[in-house]
RNA sequence: GCGGGCGUGGUGAAAUUGGCAGACACGUCAGACUUAGGAUCUGAUGACGCAAGUCGUGGGGGUUCAAGUCCCUUCGCCCGCACCA
């Protein structure tokens, strides 16, 4: 696969090695620099179909290529996966592990409406920039198959599969109230606002009435759960993701309101005995529809304004409940027709259920603090609680609802729907916290939405054939105050007409979020080329799923929940061979900086992994982020760990002028297969700091040998390329001349070879420690129990005691009951 | 409030799942080689104690021959969601 005398840039052996004599220190530049400059002469990590081979697809998730440049956190995961890309090489498989740029998005749109440098421009820079970073770092991508999702070739898909959401009905326009940024100037997808404010810039989320492109993820809501079962992702990402969805099973049921049915959502319909009112949201249609016919007009009109002004965030911190009757007309409780008061207030939301709620103020702390301010009537339905300060929220039998009494919660629940049902007013319902997916953005660094409105025809897509619907130049990049994006300004490019009658029709302005071109990206890496289809059904065939995909905790509700929806679509659709992309989701901590604090510009305590590189080596580097801890758990950047781990990548060198021809004692097999057996179980395992461990406890017994037998170089050469390939390859070169380190077979741990026959016991007195005695492996219980006995210390401490038991646990420990 | 997780030396952290707590590093101390290298090598390093030993995994209690690990209880921290009916 690789051609030796390009490997040596024309020089014979002998030249080499003459060279390599003259080299006594450990000089990173030459051997990193020599060895990405093979490798990318030589395309060593491409990668095609190959079926003789099982295969194996690792993913991280591509940057988005800010200006800033690579951030000490990307190697972290790229490293940790690049290791098992490497070692899975090295065990047969036919690795896919690709690369490429998220790279739409607001900063390059921001950056241009400060210096009127398009997108396209500063984007190309930053991705050069972001690849000359990578290659420096040594990492095993196929860079023939880097995608870009802002490239047309790229986004032509990304439009083709809108278009097919809209053809299946799951893309729809529609007026809602939205998260609408003020500072972005821009609507927000719910997962995009963090405690009411936007998640990009912070400025406080306000509601605004827009006509919004909508993807209806919400049908998929129920297999985005059920589907989490088989696979393996780490627990936090599915309790989140779980979560996030928020599935509660409950009933619908209809009050009688005037001529009309009032419908609420209730996750405890056995508890209707204890309504005492309603509550509608201020935005539910019936306020408007029957305002004429309420008494108090101008109270309510008041209300309704003053909580439409406030933002989410404004609604859920008020302290004190508030609300306004609609007075004038009463509604029915169909359980046991009463006549109950109906009131609007703001913690009712209108996006969540019907917008309207049943009141049960005795078991339900919030209804409970609006009867108090009311003075509404609390009953008590459930027994077991004191309800005089508080709701009672816990389970009890039921009391005062007539043929639920004395029923536990679940049969009260039965019975209660069975009653709705037979008397039709009401029918089990689940519902969801998720929502559709606001899929517009007023702004121009985005996918075009490929459709046009005509006066006749309505919304039409884009004919295929017309695809990619490339993004037109436009004077000037700035969204307007009324939500418009920039391409409203390309009039040329406005007009058009329509792809059904052919009259005049005006494309649609918004672009697709962010989100979008990541959606499906894992897709394009199996086919990145093909300009027929997204992917060719073989490439899909043979690659999918994706077999570990690592990415960060902010993405769950985001991206990898997004990515599942897309996906399932496709299946749906019979584009993509399985129903999940991901088998398995691991997720990196982040790094922080010495202090504990985030590493940010404004904070000036930002590392830049080119000064690491230039100063320490990407070996070390990447060997440090690896041995830095756990993986998953946050970490914090120190120069001296950093100093430390260079030392040892330095004297790893420096043992190779003690490497000698000669044969392995028992014990240097013994401590070879140990670490050979603790690396390749500490990888499969995400372990990767103690995994360098075991390096290091390696080396350090390499160190205390006078002459090091070739064979246990050899195999550290092996263990340690894939978090080291610079080193390990050029140690492998000086040794074995023609092959290279990431070609050889992964050494085969003898758990045999790895063991000691001579084991350390400890020697307890009652769980104390007392001494230890070195046995025979497995030695008979009555040797190891005499042999205990005869330790001195062991004997002056029994004196005058009885021994009661001794208890033997082989190989280990030694206890004497006295 | 709901969901997930964590608490071990001066520091980052280990601990074959109930079996010698602190591996591997950082730092510190001592020594060697040297004498301007922030180099390298060797050794020591949980606390108290001259020592035998005693105490030690947030606190308290329990199970067990044996607990960082299991059970109960309590305190503290981090992350996600949050008026979701």
């Amino acid at each position: 696969m690789c051609d030796t005398n390009a490997r040596r840039n024309g020089k014979t052996f002998e030249e080499w090695q003459k060279e390599w004599a003259l080299e006594d220190r450990y000089n990173f530049r030459t051997i990193e620099e020599k060895w990405q400059k093979i490798w990318e002469d030589e395309k060593t990590y491409h990668v095609d179909i190959d079926k003789t081979k099982e295969k194996f697809y690792v993913l991280v998730e591509f940057p988005y290529p800010s200006g800033a440049g690579l951030h000490v956190g990307h190697p972290r995961s790229y490293t940790a996966l690049d290791v098992v890309a490497r070692k899975k090489r090295m065990q047969g498989y036919n690795v896919l592990y690709p690369m490429g740029f998220d790279a739409f998005g607001l900063p390059a749109e921001n950056y241009a409406i400060k210096t009127g440098v398009h997108p396209a421009i500063s984007t190309k820079a930053n991705i050069a920039n972001f690849t000359k970073q990578l290659k420096s770092l040594g990492f095993s991508f196929d860079w023939d198959r880097c995608v870009t999702t802002c490239d047309p070739e790229y986004y032509k898909w990304t439009q083709w599969m809108f278009i097919k959401f809209f053809e299946k009905g799951l893309a729809y326009k529609d007026k809602i109230a939205i998260n609408w940024c003020p500072s972005c100037k821009v609507g927000l997808a719910n997962e995009e606002v963090v405690n009411g404010c936007c998640e990009r810039c912070g400025a406080q989320v306000i509601r605004k009435d827009k006509e919004q492109w909508m993807i209806a993820i919400t049908k998929y809501a129920d297999r985005l759960i059920n589907d989490l079962g088989d696979l393996d992702f780490i627990d936090r990402v599915k309790s989140q993701q779980i979560n996030w969805i928020g599935r509660s099973e409950g009933a619908e049921l209809d009050f009688d309101f005037a001529e009309d049915k009032l419908t609420v959502f209730t996750t405890r319909p056995d508890t209707a005995f204890g309504v005492t009112y309603m509550v509608l949201a201020p935005e539910h249609p019936f306020v408007a529809k029957y305002m004429e016919r309420f008494e108090n007009q101008d109270e309510i009109k008041a209300y309704v304004e003053e909580t439409a002004k406030k933002s989410e965030l404004q609604r859920s911190m008020s302290e004190e409940k508030t609300g306004v009757e609609l007075k004038g007309i009463k509604a029915r409780n169909p359980f046991n027709g009463k006549m109950i008061p109906v009131f609007i207030s703001d913690y009712v939301l209108t996006g969540y259920g019907t917008g309207a709620i049943m009141a049960v103020p005795a078991h339900d702390q919030r209804d409970y603090d609006f009867a108090k301010v009311f003075n509404l009537p609390i009953i008590q339905v459930l027994e077991g609680g004191d309800i005089s300060e508080k709701a009672w929220e816990e389970d009890g039998a039921h009391i005062n609802s007539q043929f639920l009494d004395g029923m536990n919660k679940e049969d009260g629940m039965k019975a209660a729907i069975d009653y709705a049902l037979k008397n039709g007013f009401g029918h089990p319902k689940i519902n969801f916290k998720l929502r559709d997916w606001v899929f517009s953005r007023q702004r121009y660094w985005g996918e075009p939405i490929p459709m046009v409105y005509c006066e006749h025809c309505g919304w039409q897509p884009v004919p295929e054939n017309e695809l990619p619907l490339t993004l037109p130049e436009v004077p000037d990049y700035h969204p307007n105050d009324e939500g418009e994006s920039p391409l409203s300004k390309a009039t040329d490019w406005l007009n058009t007409t329509c792809p059904k009658c052919g009259g005049h029709a005006r494309r649609e302005t918004d672009v697709m979020p962010n989100w979008a071109g990541s959606s499906w990206y894992f897709l394009r890496y199996c086919d990145p080329h093909n300009d027929k289809e997204f992917a060719s059904k073989e490439a899909l065939n043979y690659w999918m799923n994706v077999d570990w995909y690592n990415g960060g905790m902010e993405h769950t509700t985001l991206h990898l929940l997004y990515s599942r929806f897309w996906h399932k679509f496709l299946y749906d659709c019979g584009y993509v061979p399985t129903k999940e992309p991901y088998n398995k989701r691991t997720s990196h901590g982040m790094i922080l900086a010495s202090n504990g604090e985030k590493m940010s510009k404004s904070r000036g305590n930002v590392i830049n992994p080119d000064d690491i590189v230039n100063n320490y080596g990407a070996d070390t580097f990447r060997l440090y982020e690896m041995f830095i801890g756990p993986f998953d758990q946050v970490a914090m950047w120190s120069e001296e760990s950093l100093m430390g781990v260079y030392r040892f990548v330095g004297k790893v060198y420096s043992l190779f002028k003690k490497v000698a021809n000669i044969k392995p004692k028992e014990e240097d097999l013994r401590a070879m297969h140990k670490c050979i057996l603790e690396v390749t179980e500490r990888i499969d395992n995400m372990k990767f700091n103690t995994a360098v461990s075991s390096l290091m406890s390696y080396v350090n017994y390499l160190t205390a040998l006078d002459k090091i037998p070739q064979e246990l170089y050899e195999t550290l050469m092996k263990l340690m390329s894939p978090f080291t390939p610079h080193i390990a390859e050029e140690m492998w070169a000086r040794m074995k001349k023609e092959t290279l380190v990431l070609n050889e077979p992964w050494p085969q741990g003898d758990e045999k070879l790895a063991e000691d026959n001579v084991v350390t016991l400890a020697v307890q007195i009652c769980g104390k420690m007392r001494g230890t005695i070195e046995m025979k492996k497995d030695a008979p219980q009555a040797e190891v129990e005499q042999k205990a006995l005869s330790l001195e210390n062991v004997a002056r401490q029994l004196e005058g005691r009885e021994i009661k038991k001794i208890i033997v646990v082989p190989n280990r420990i030694v206890n004497i009951v006295a």
